[in-house]
RNA sequence: GCCGAAGUGGCGGAAUUGGCAGACGCGCUGGAUUCAAAAUCCUGUGAGGGCAACUUCGUGUGGGUUCGAGUCCCACCCUCGGCACCA
């Protein structure tokens, strides 16, 4: 006959608690100010048209746990939710598709919004923001105002990186490897008015800074070195026959006596110039056209094999031994970086070594130490210097000091720092962006927007392509283009360029903080109270955009007193990607996207979240496993079964006492250390003591479904209520583990011989070394193995081991 | 080339930071239950040798330190991520 036994029902359950979540608003962030505060931070998702896949779930899931946990702790818990809707994947599906970018972004956002929901995710839904929400954007617009206000916001024609299918221009972090971040075509270069952010002002800030911040190895590294600071020295080198200096930047000035030619990049201006002392300079132009012709990529990766020309009928004179020297334009020299003109020491630079062997330029050994004759001796820590004049003998770091200090005295150089860090940016021409809110005046120039317009809103378009020009769409609306200038009312143009899309996501953990506010981004009161983030998780791939961008508008707001606080995330962690079962990357090319409700549809939510959690390493990448879910649902399975051996005591059995509070303090940590996967572990080891055990106590039951709660609430809040606990699971409080009750009262001990296990032995825990050693050497088998044998040492391991050696 | 992370069973991964290598899960083995299957429960599961108690080997490779090394030091190899002519 067939028991009437309880069926584990996930989706009703889930459904159903989550109807009361929603109803009752239990996770709404709370008014308590009493209360300690706790920021849990996830990086809002782009809306994409192809929902969630198993990867999203992973970060959210971890942050979630948090969350919750820190709720059960007594904390109020801002844990918010929005979406990063601006972008191109959205314009480009609307002008294929003929539908609003609007339409599109509302739809895209309706399947994200559900599929969250059907996770069981505590976010606070009442906050939930969009940053193509004008009453999102006007503040992104302020922002921006405020930027250009300040002068950190410049109009420049410059050469950009211009993908030719987007046709936009793109930040030097968003091209990879010679092609678009977004969609891979091919990147060319581009002359194109743009609107830049002096990001590097605040290069040094950005690295100093991160001394304030919790962020991992990794991440420190990838900010520094994206930032890219060199330490060195400007130097002044003369022209001859000419007043004017040709300056240059080193890292080596140290080697200023080695310097035997010097090298211009091809878009140097003093090639124009000095166009009529050059006697070549036809060919210069020629070599210049082509430089310039080619794309980042292929100047980086065919520039394995140097190329370059003499500038005949100009030489330079180098400052310190008066010697006369070529000048060289090579395409190996960037404009963009330093002075666009260095010296080179061919002895002491791989670059130079390569380029002076290649055109047969003498070669100088200033620092000894090496073999020039084979490579270039670039070691700085070892050399002494040579044929150096008044630097002779020195180390090299000495040498960089004495030189740098005798060139300022000259009045010919100076100490010098450099940032790879470019400035960012900030236009783009198209449609689905934050409108830049200024209008150009031909009398007034540049001008700002009043700050009670905005929003500046995106006027309705009927086509989203840009131009054949490349310019915004938003060029082809006359109406809307053609305005007055607030500073003077004379007719006036707007800018047509929109933000990119990370202008949006720069703020937007601010605005979580206080969403209703139309006077201000957010209050200064909410925002004492909630910043800086105490947690903020994302991937590994928005380590040096985002955070980067973020943290500059966070120091920017905070110097102009928006903000409290310097650095806006106190600890940013970071998850490793969800591949698929072959351990390719999941992509709906490959057709290998696993979609997370038709887990949820078979196995839950609970189950989901437990897996994306037990899977692995959090911070590596894993594949997907199909029979690992099916091992998580089994586990929820078996915590479902419990109830039907689950005994009237109210406490800890007294068998199990030391594990309960072993599993707490294991839970506790693990859940704050990134460690999911070992944290669940141990609840799995609880329950198989339960099982083997064949009961559990209502005390025992009811504290280990708070443990399991962050990762599984619907079951857990479920079995709570079933089990007649009161109120609901949410309204309690994480169970306290007594570090005196965590160790057993009887131990297993090892004894070794020589380094080699030979027994085992159980003795109570409180023994003394001496007693564990007596004990060791006493015991029959250890006698028989050591006998004849000289001891000549024993160690003793509390709680771990004895070692015998012997001889 | 430079920077960073890693290399542990058939698989994902553990290992209180120098102290029983392989927790937990997957997979697999055997058993119980069943007419049978699924599900569930109980066993076993690094490799070799032995009827057994046991024993030898074993954490990318080679050396070293130590009573003791997955963990520390030196030299390599390989994988993944980032940067890449930045003077």
């Amino acid at each position: 006959m067939y028991t009437d036994m309880k069926h584990y029902n996930h989706n009703a359950i889930e459904k159903k608690w989550q109807a009361i979540w929603d109803e009752k608003q239990t996770f709404r962030t709370g008014d308590d100010r009493s209360k300690p505060n706790y920021y849990a931070l996830i990086e809002f998702p782009y809306p994409s048209g192809k929902g969630l896949h198993v990867g999203h779930p992973r970060p959210y899931t971890a942050l979630d746990i948090v969350a919750r946990k820190r709720r059960l702790e007594g904390y109020n818990v801002l844990f918010p939710i929005g979406w990063d809707a601006f972008g191109l994947p959205t314009e480009n599906y609307a002008i294929k598709n003929k539908i609003h970018p609007a339409e599109v972004t509302k739809n895209n956002i309706a399947r994200f919004k559900s599929q969250c929901k059907s996770i069981g995710f505590s976010f606070d839904w009442s906050r939930e923001i969009n940053t193509t929400d004008p009453n999102y954007y006007k503040w992104t617009q302020w922002i921006f105002l405020q930027l250009f206000k300040h002068g950190l916001a410049y109009k420049k024609e410059m050469s950009i990186n211009f993908c030719t299918s987007c046709k936009v221009g793109l930040a030097n972090e968003e091209v990879v490897n010679g092609t678009c971040e977004r969609c891979g075509s091919e990147v060319t270069r581009r002359m194109k008015s743009q609107w830049m952010l002096k990001i590097t002002e605040y290069a040094e800030r950005l690295i100093s800074d991160l001394a304030l911040v919790d962020y991992p190895e990794r991440v420190l590294a990838t900010q520094i070195n994206w930032i890219g600071k060199s330490e060195g020295a400007e130097v002044d080198f003369r022209i001859e026959g000419t007043d004017d200096v040709l300056r240059v930047y080193t890292t080596r000035p140290d080697t200023l006596y080695g310097a035997t030619y010097m090298v211009m990049s091809p878009e140097h201006p003093y090639i124009e110039k000095y166009k009529d002392h050059i006697e070549n300079y036809n060919e210069i132009l020629t070599y210049a056209e082509e430089a310039a012709h080619k794309s980042d990529m292929e100047r980086t990766e065919l520039a394995k094999d140097k190329t370059g020309l003499e500038i005949q009928g100009i030489k330079a004179i180098n400052p310190v031994n008066d010697e006369l020297i070529p000048i060289w334009v090579s395409d190996y020299v960037l404009m963009t970086y330093g002075t666009g003109a260095i010296m080179a020491v061919p002895a002491h630079d791989q670059r130079d070594y390569e380029f002076a062997r290649k055109f047969n330029l003498p070669i100088v050994e200033v620092v000894g130490g090496g073999n020039i004759s084979e490579a270039a001796f670039t070691d700085i820590e070892t050399g002494t210097m040579i044929n150096s004049g008044i630097i002779d003998g020195l180390s090299v770091k000495d040498a960089k000091k004495k030189i740098t200090e005798f060139l300022k005295e000259k009045g010919i150089g100076e100490f010098k720092i450099n940032y790879k860090l470019r400035d960012w940016v900030f236009s783009r021409q198209r449609y689905w962006g934050e409108p830049i809110p200024l209008v150009y005046c031909d009398d007034c120039g540049w001008v700002p927007i009043s700050e009670e317009e905005l929003p500046l809103v995106l006027p309705e378009v009927e086509f989203y392509e840009p131009t054949e020009t490349g310019e915004s769409p938003l060029a082809k609306i006359e109406d809307w283009v053609n305005t007055s200038c607030p500073s003077c009312g004379k007719p006036a143009k707007r800018e047509t360029d929109t933000m990119p899309q990370w202008a949006g996501s720069s703020w937007y953990y601010l605005r979580y903080i206080d969403t209703e506010n139309d006077h201000e981004l957010a209050s200064k009161e909410n925002l004492e109270y909630w910043t800086p983030v105490d947690w903020y998780n994302g991937g590994m791939e928005h380590t040096t955009l985002h955070l980067l961008y973020s943290r500059f508008w966070h120091k920017f707001l905070y110097d102009i007193n928006v903000v409290p606080t310097p650095e806006p995330y106190k600890k940013r962690t970071s998850h490793g990607m969800i591949l698929a079962e072959n351990g390719e990357k999941m992509s709906k090319s490959q057709g290998n996207v696993v979609n997370p409700d038709e887990v949820i549809e078979e196995s839950g939510a609970d189950t989901l979240r437990m897996f994306e959690m037990f899977i692995g390493d959090f911070e590596k990448s894993v594949p997907w496993s199909e029979n690992g879910v099916k091992g998580c649902k089994r586990f929820l399975d078996r915590v479902f079964r419990l109830t039907d051996m689950l005994t009237d005591e109210e406490g800890y059995s007294k068998d199990l006492e030391v594990n309960m509070h072993k599993t707490i303090k294991k839970v506790s940590q693990d859940f704050e250390t990134l460690k999911f996967n070992t944290g669940i572990a141990a609840m799995m080891t609880l329950v198989n003591d339960f099982y083997h055990k064949g009961s559990v106590t209502r005390g025992e039951f009811k504290d280990f479904l708070i443990l399991l709660n962050p990762v599984s609430p619907h079951l857990t809040e479920e079995l709570w209520v079933e089990t007649g606990y009161k109120g609901m699971l949410n309204q309690s409080s994480w169970p306290e583990y007594d570090e005196n009750k965590t160790i057993d009262e009887t131990i297993e001990i090892v004894i070794q011989i020589n380094g080699k296990v030979r027994r085992k032995m159980n003795i109570p825990a409180e023994l003394t070394p001496e007693e564990m050693k007596e004990a060791a050497i006493g015991e029959d088998e250890v006698k028989k193995i050591i006998e004849g044998m000289k001891i000549v040492k024993v160690i003793t391991v509390p709680g771990r081991l004895v070692n015998i050696v012997v001889r």
